[in-house]
DNA sequence: CTGTTAGCGCTTTCAT
DNA sequence: ATGAAAGCGCTAACAG
């Protein structure tokens, strides 16, 4: 590194102007087939490849990328979203700026920034809940933004979202059809406006059905597997235990698993969020998936569109859930 | 969008030359403080964000972006080591430009070239086996290169790869100490290296265990869950059937394990790769695994050391797996 | 068809 | 301590 030839050293070699070399590179038509020809060869020879920073430098020139905000690569959904951003971004010639937050406000701040300042032609960002519209506005000046999974409060912009209530109250619904009537919930941070809409579907679900909620029957902010998985002894080991439990998400599912199995009582499980191969395990398992690979995919065909300028106000796209059931289930 | 600030128009707000802005912002010394007040004021109020474009425009000037080029994103071993990059990428100050091959060799061709022109500070790169090492001096030009999991043949560049064969060297004399001598194996592609290298791992144990390689237990090729699945079911329907199966891979373990449950015979499987919640399933399961957020993280770390200059030769880093019993397992 | 001429937004001498 | 001016690599009128 350190010779790098520029269209200059092009145009020399090809005995041409760089106007030239630019019209040849860009497939222009107007260049003589000979000429063409000449500066394609000192091309090759060369190992010339042209500056994109360069080219974007020049205003209203797109840089064909877009920033993909998430939590954490390790995440299986953000991996999912950004699959599928990835494939409808390439698709139509973009490349991803991948910036993770770690789940720190700060972080996301600053990420947003950079991603800015690199003049990024879009924005995909699934928000820290505790977001600021001050940061949207100020963001979205320079380049349009879609949220993905949530919304923050408060703030008119391009969405995708889940069905997350339709979702439990679904799954709720098909635990209460199944003849349970005390079901357990186990939730994540309770903070996450995700969060709270499976609460509140798994809460109408319940009336619904002519069952009032039971409080003790609910165990919320549990940040991890561990911790899941002690509520739900706790609420297996109560005077009146549930015979069902709703898992919040992923975490919930697996802490729950654990705990049920280890009590060895056949308590039935629905849970959101996927589980890889749950077809194989040992306890039957109900879940409400969805195709996170397709948030993706309709958040950045949304954001492509924006950016090509579609002038329609703030859309906001709900992705639907589905319930499958896994393991052997006694169709009582 | 269409009436951002420029370092002029900030120049022109806080009555200065673009200089002492840039000044500023570069938070170099002397300058004035009530003029470093006014420049930052205005900074402020009118939004402005440096166009990092033109900044690097200027030669020897680094983008701070690091490429990562991997097969897909969908993969969790991508996306574990697109995790790994990521975080030393963040504590060093740079971001990750995504490009996926989808085991496509004119896509990574692409991918590679489109990274070089926006001038990416290095490049880390999952290959596609078929790789000619032409495409790699073209772009090992431009910036540095680090290859991940595999090494193209012939190709001297800095690697970080898995210790694949000694890794199905020991998981395969385990199963020989707990009294197996008759061990299928389940293997992808076999043009792959990885793959080459845990299949001479296996043999290499049998050997070191006075076992010949019976090539009738080895079913190479296969290329994903279904298939797995039936050749390991073949393999159990033979007249001397395995009673253990070495799985190459994720996909492989996962149709031996359908295989297996179905055919309701105590056959044990081994397999490489991590597979989630492995600890649930219904038969026991050893598993040679490995720390992929690792592999990205090494890698990373190489790269920017040779980015920041370091002058040593090509480096070779292996990375070691381990072996982990899952499940109950019967310790004749 | 092809070359000349201006910049794009910013950094960096070089003066003052 | 601050400004003027040149130039990074490329594109885009505008002439010929």
């Amino acid at each position: 590194m350190g010779d790098e030839p520029t269209m200059r050293d092009v145009a020399r070699a090809a005995q041409v102007s760089v106007s030239t070399v630019s019209r040849v590179i860009n497939g222009e038509k107007y260049v003589g087939r000979a000429t063409r020809e000449r500066v394609t060869e000192a091309v090759a020879r060369m190992g010339f490849q042209p500056n994109a920073l360069a080219r974007n430098l020049r205003p209203g020139q797109a840089s064909s990328t877009l920033a993909l905000v998430v939590e954490d690569l390790s995440n299986p959904f953000s991996a999912a979203i950004a699959d599928g951003v990835d494939e409808v971004a390439r698709a139509r010639d973009h490349l991803v700026l991948l910036g993770s937050t770690k789940r720190d406000f700060t972080r996301e701040r600053d990420v947003l920034q950079e991603m800015v300042r690199r003049r990024v032609d879009g924005i995909l960002v699934v928000p820290r809940p505790e977001n600021h519209a001050h940061l949207h506005a100020e963001i979205s000046r320079w380049a349009p933004m879609v949220f993905l999974d949530r919304v923050p409060r408060g703030v008119k912009a391009d969405a995708v979202v889940l069905d997350n209530r339709g979702g439990a109250r679904r799954a709720t619904a098909d635990l209460v059809t199944r003849g349970h009537s005390r079901i357990g919930y186990l939730g994540g941070a309770s903070s996450v406006t995700t969060g709270a809409q499976r609460l509140a579907g798994y809460r109408q679900a319940l009336r619904d059905n002519g069952l009032e909620p039971d409080p003790s029957l609910v165990r919320l902010d549990n940040h991890d597997v561990a911790s899941a998985q002690e509520a739900a002894a706790s609420l297996l080991a109560g005077s009146e235990p549930p015979t069902a439990l709703f898992a919040d998400n992923n975490r919930m599912t697996l802490g729950a698993a654990t705990a049920v199995h280890r009590s060895g009582r056949p308590v039935e499980i629905t849970g959101f969020d996927e589980v890889e191969m749950a077809e194989l395990l040992s306890l039957p398992l109900t879940l409400v998936t969805y195709d996170a690979v397709e948030l993706g995919r309709r958040a950045a065909a949304l954001l492509l569109d924006r950016i090509a300028g579609d002038p329609a106000k703030p859309r906001r796209v709900t992705l639907p859930t589905s319930l499958t059931h896994f393991g052997s289930h006694d169709h009582a």
